[in-house]
DNA sequence: GCCAATCTGTTACAATCGGTTACAAGATTC
DNA sequence: GAATCTTGTAACCGATTGTAACAGATTGGC
């Protein structure tokens, strides 16, 4: 899995098996402004959905292991997230059963990036709004090491029920954090959870805000429990969160 | 111009100067529980949206008079409402520059109508939500955090029967947030949803309104709960809303 | 038509937020 | 232990937001 891209544009996931398309489509992507990440698998694909906050994803149809058509409707049973599906020219059924299956869109090798991109362009328009990734029904809450996070209300409140203020940076940062406990985040992938972006060099905006955060929701600040330091790594979140 | 189709499925407008596919396409899409109208030229086309609720258009792009791109992008201007457009085979320009001029889809001609059909099943699931022209149909009641807003009589009451006086412009504030609550709404999705306009650099009338609105109906206006600001992004109505 | 009340956007200013810089402290390497 | 790298955080500054005050536009009553 490789990600690149510097800008706070659209972060498009590329999965196919060919590391040529791979190299090709990231680079030319990546000149026009998205941020690239890219998967050879299914598995790949689902590491890289579980540490980004993926956009679009370009998908091919054959692919070792699961195919295309599986994973679109693994994903379509989770999720609308926009998927682009690249076809073998001139096989029409596959399109159509792509089409069927909730691709919002294929296009046909070989492709003409000018076209790919369009359409990119054009489906993540389409997108705009559509709540994307988890469509939320009812208030979810999460809860972990006696604090209560709700998310439909932005509002974090201890199990007592005090509320504890978060500015809107403290609060996506914890979500982030929630989202992914017990896993080593980087501060790259904290950035582009929060603001969708990617870090610049010696950016140490993450930094300052898990000290902000921790401020408010570690009983020692100076020896933080729920955001741990992993030197070289990034931040891991200690606590077993509980969804509701 | 001629409809077909007695169903409640979604209402498909067709314009195409070929009787024949005009023909064609209305029997298979009505026999597929389509609503379908057919237009032959733009002036036809405006009439049909005029005397109909259509859902989508299915759009030639050479056509007698105004043509198709025109066509679009005047239908864009005003509406986000679904276009697939029908391009003659090959023609790799027009299908990038129909995109790029706002159709959603497009199908080279000639078609097959199964996929014509998948394709218009793929548009119609992603404009799902967005809320293309009309929402509202009889007289309509949302329901949130103990007020009911009287859609139709344009009233907004507490549970318990106290009547709050809102200004127009506070009444269209409020509607276009709780017909899209739990989303971060910007400054100018919210201008265009209530004014039908951009917002203009340094345009703070969004803020304003919102400040006067957050006073009539937040029980602590100070620290508001129903409308909750998203720094960088906009506001967000998080009540959960019943519509009756 | 005229006047008053209401509404809505602009301006202005204060409060808050978030990121950068700077430096201290801790960790790691040699 | 010295040099180097990484992290924590105070302090600062520009950007964003809330809202009071004002003014032009609109509406309603007469």
């Amino acid at each position: 899995m490789d990600t690149t891209g510097t800008g706070d544009g659209a972060h498009i996931l590329i999965v196919d098996d060919d590391r040529e398309i791979r190299d090709l489509l990231g680079r030319f992507l990546t000149k026009h402004g998205y941020r690239v990440t890219t998967a050879r698998d299914g598995q790949e694909m689902r590491k890289a959905l579980a540490e980004w906050r993926i956009d679009l994803i370009v998908l091919d149809l054959l692919l070792p292991g699961e195919d295309g058509l599986t994973l679109c409707r693994q994903l379509r049973a989770q999720s609308n997230m926009p998927i682009i599906m690249l076809t073998a020219m001139g096989e029409e059924t596959d399109r159509i059963v792509g089409l069927e299956m909730g691709a919002d869109d294929y296009v046909p090798k070989p492709f003409n990036p000018r076209e790919l991109s369009a359409r990119i362009k054009s489906v993540l328009r389409r997108a705009q709004g559509t709540p994307a990734s988890a469509p939320a029904p009812g208030r979810t809450m999460l809860r972990f090491a006696g604090w209560k996070l709700d998310l439909t209300r932005r509002r974090l409140e201890s199990v007592e029920g005090f509320v504890v203020d978060l500015s809107a940076g403290e609060f996506v940062l914890l979500v982030a954090f929630a989202e992914h406990p017990q896993r080593v985040l980087t501060r790259d992938q904290l950035l582009d959870l929060t603001r969708g972006r990617a870090a610049a060099p010696f950016d140490r905006s993450v930094d300052i805000q898990v000290s902000r955060l921790r401020r408010k929701i570690e009983p020692d600040p100076k020896d933080p429990e729920l955001i741990k330091t992993v030197r070289g790594g990034g931040y891991m979140f200690t606590p077993a969160v509980e969804r509701s």
